[in-house]
DNA sequence: ATCAACTTTGACCATCCAGTCAAGAAGCAT
DNA sequence: ATGCTTCTTGACTGGATGGTCAAAGTTGAT
């Protein structure tokens, strides 16, 4: 009479490694990666344990085996997103030339939605819905980074190494530009149903337009 | 033993005005209010009737006297969304001054996002879904659309009146930018949380940096 | 081979939620 | 006031959906 136990329940208090067995790693990955391109496409309202199970392949009781919940699923896949989704921008570095650093996070983040629309889309659900589920990542982590790299273009531009222009507001632009082509994509496909994929040209016209707005 | 008739149950075939009673048209406004109220913060699968009746101040099935469904009322704040959503960019006037012209665009496409920013995020929503509901509505009013004023920007460009770039992108860059102050205000308002609105010197900046692009 | 721990699932439950209905309340033209 | 139409709503229904459970199947260390 052994209580059952789920692999991912921690008892109270410490929160150790679960040492996951193989099919543990393996099945959790399964399920995140379904769980991203449901919740991507369908929001987490509008996504279903059903339609996960379908697309990992597995039951829905076997989902719930893994996961303690819902939540639990996109609460994970959240975790991992923010995890990476700062590293564009903690990888710039202050000592580099001003106009090639600031270029480069442009093509990071360019690169970043073009290879991982869906958690570009993921991100952008949960912060149209008001980031209730981030929100301490975003007043903290995310705060944190953005101020200190907008004092460096601040810096830069009071140094006359950029042209002046408010630093927030550059890495808003950033933002808007590049993740648009991911969590947009719907829209750019319809509007040149050319097969090309969405981000064709986006590379070029970007570096021109930061090129111009930098040089001082 | 007539048949009960719903005011917007439109007797098949020829699709004439309701002709709406002052109450008809009072409460539907409210309860379009409501939706869109409720719509943009949740999203379509997110939003219960319930939500939009309590918002409303009415009851459920009163809801449910002046709309179909649940759908219906989505259906109706999209349709007259996309009406007015074209407007900023058909103002664009193709004898004015290009650079004059764009910068105007954008300031609009800026001004709209800061008025309506529910609106804007109902729409976000429908495009981050894959704009299922308005599919037919992208493919051919606002490609067309699109279509004639990227032809108007080329001509521009090869005239030498405004710099060459590519005019669709600089179309997208133009939606992607404004309307990131609307979609993501969440995310603004939490970097700077000093209570200003997150389109504080949006304006200035985007001016910036147009002129800056455009300048041949 | 054995057995305990781990994994899987069919059947089920409780809740939520869009939509219905019939009966009553409020408007309004006469 | 009268009587017809338009509005309103409490109570209900059926289906979807998140989550549970006990029993059956699988794995792997010994």
């Amino acid at each position: 009479m052994t209580a059952p136990r789920k692999p991912t329940a921690q008892k109270h208090g410490t929160a150790k490694k679960p040492a996951r067995s193989r099919i543990q790693t393996r099945n959790r990955q399964i399920i995140l990666e379904a769980a991203l391109e449901v919740f991507s496409n369908n929001g987490f309202r509008g996504a279903t344990l059903d339609q996960i199970a379908v697309q990992a392949g597995l039951s829905k009781p076997n989902l719930l085996y893994y996961f303690d919940s819902k939540e639990a699923i996109h609460r994970d896949l959240l975790t991992r997103l923010l995890d990476t989704w700062l590293d564009p921008l903690r990888m710039l570095d202050p000592r580099g030339d001003p106009q090639t650093e600031i270029l480069a996070y442009m093509r990071r983040k360019l690169d970043m939605s073009r290879a991982y629309p869906r958690e570009s889309r993921l991100f952008a659900n949960e912060i149209l819905q008001g980031a209730p589920r981030i929100e301490t990542f975003i007043r903290t982590e995310l705060r944190l980074l953005v101020d200190e790299k907008a004092c460096l273009f601040q810096a830069w531009a009071d140094a006359g190494r950029i042209a002046r222009v408010d630093p927030y507001h550059l890495i808003f632009s950033i933002w808007a530009m590049t993740q648009h082509y991911a969590d947009f994509a719907a829209q750019i496909d319809m509007i040149r149903d050319d097969g090309q994929e969405p981000h064709a040209g986006a590379e070029a016209f970007l570096e021109h337009l930061y090129t111009r707005l930098l040089t001082p």
